[in-house]
DNA sequence: GTTAAACAAGGTCATTTGACCATCATTCTA
DNA sequence: TAGAATGATGGTCAAATGACCTTGTTTAAC
């Protein structure tokens, strides 16, 4: 588990091998199960969280009992609640296995540490907001401006992979649409 | 119009005098007429913006020449398109403005050359970049979760100043909906 | 290996939404 | 000040969408 992680490390950024030893040192391994929760709504984010393998959603239920959902988190990814892990305020959100998961927790103490001791670890954060930012601002625009249609063709074409991992209810939660447009569709792609 | 920004130095960072007014001597002032434009997609995105006062909005155009706006910028906030100046690379959104308005430009290299020299301004740098991706994740929940009369009254709620700003088209755009629709709902609730 | 749960998909129907068009009011411009 | 442009709203209608229910299948759990 710990050497996914190092070489994860050591191919995206430029980090001595001292270094990486010391991350990874640090970092708290877990094993998720199926539909298992890292943290709940209402609860604070206090890990930084790194996905060996398996899946997460990042999502948010209403008092209705829908769900939406915001981020899917695979493989060699990092994820947590930013205003809360930041803040160490409650979060809105839940994140929870989509399946059977590895994952690596640092504390957020432990974490802070390891950016202030380790200046190209601190640059390789930084990219990863970065292109958190890029990112969110693409599925914004998504979400504005498709048809139900264009916006499962996005899904698609961003994350090919994920259509065979996720139940369709859930990819309707991603796409903000009922999970009967979604067959809906499905079904009149088949027929062509 | 340096005043005006000075005092909005002064009381979001703890900066030494001196500072402020070397930021505010690099500032490039600009005037806007309504509907001018910043720049437009295609283009690289090269300054980072004050607002001065008046009114900007972020937006995209589909080829079928519907808007969709990403972010209403008003006075004493900061706007650009992060992926296009980070990378200086084309830019998918274009920046207009609502109002007239008057804004401050830098240069990007003037921009970083600021944030290395003054570690107070890069941190109040770093403060504004988190805001915006806690917004970021807000206004994604709403856009996915609502029924339209619940994005609506999220608007008013979150931006009650702007509804007398704006065009109700403009912020039709904004909420991803039809003018129609939100013309309607302000019918029903006028009836209330 | 059996039972239970989760899931996909289809049917039906009421409601919502958007496209298109016309009208009226307001604002800007020459 | 007149004329043009922009903007808000309403009418009408067709299409899209979601809620609810049922069925058959797959998957997970004990």
């Amino acid at each position: 588990m710990l050497t996914e992680f190092e070489h994860y490390l050591a191919t995206q950024a430029n980090l001595p091998n001292e270094a990486i030893r010391k991350i990874s040192t640090l970092a708290m391994p877990r094993i998720l199960r199926r539909n298992e929760f890292i943290f709940r709504a209402g609860e604070i984010c206090r890990h930084k969280i790194f996905i060996v393998n398996g899946l997460l959603r990042t999502f948010n239920t209403t008092t209705a009992g829908n769900e939406h959902i915001l981020q899917f988190s695979p493989e060699l990814t990092w994820t947590l609640d930013v205003e809360s892990y930041d803040r160490q305020i409650p979060s809105y959100v839940s994140i929870a296995a989509v399946e059977p998961s590895n994952i690596l927790l640092w504390h957020k103490s432990t974490f802070n540490t390891l950016l202030t001791e380790i200046p190209a670890f601190k640059k390789l954060a930084e990219q990863l907001i970065s292109r958190n930012i890029y990112h969110s601002r693409q599925r914004m625009l998504t979400i504005l401006s498709g048809t139900p249609e264009e916006k499962y063709a996005d899904f698609i074409r961003n994350y090919p992979g994920f259509l065979s991992r996720l139940p369709l209810r859930m990819i309707a939660a991603y796409l903000g649409i009922s999970i009967k447009t979604l067959t809906r569709i499905r079904h009149t792609q088949l027929q062509r």
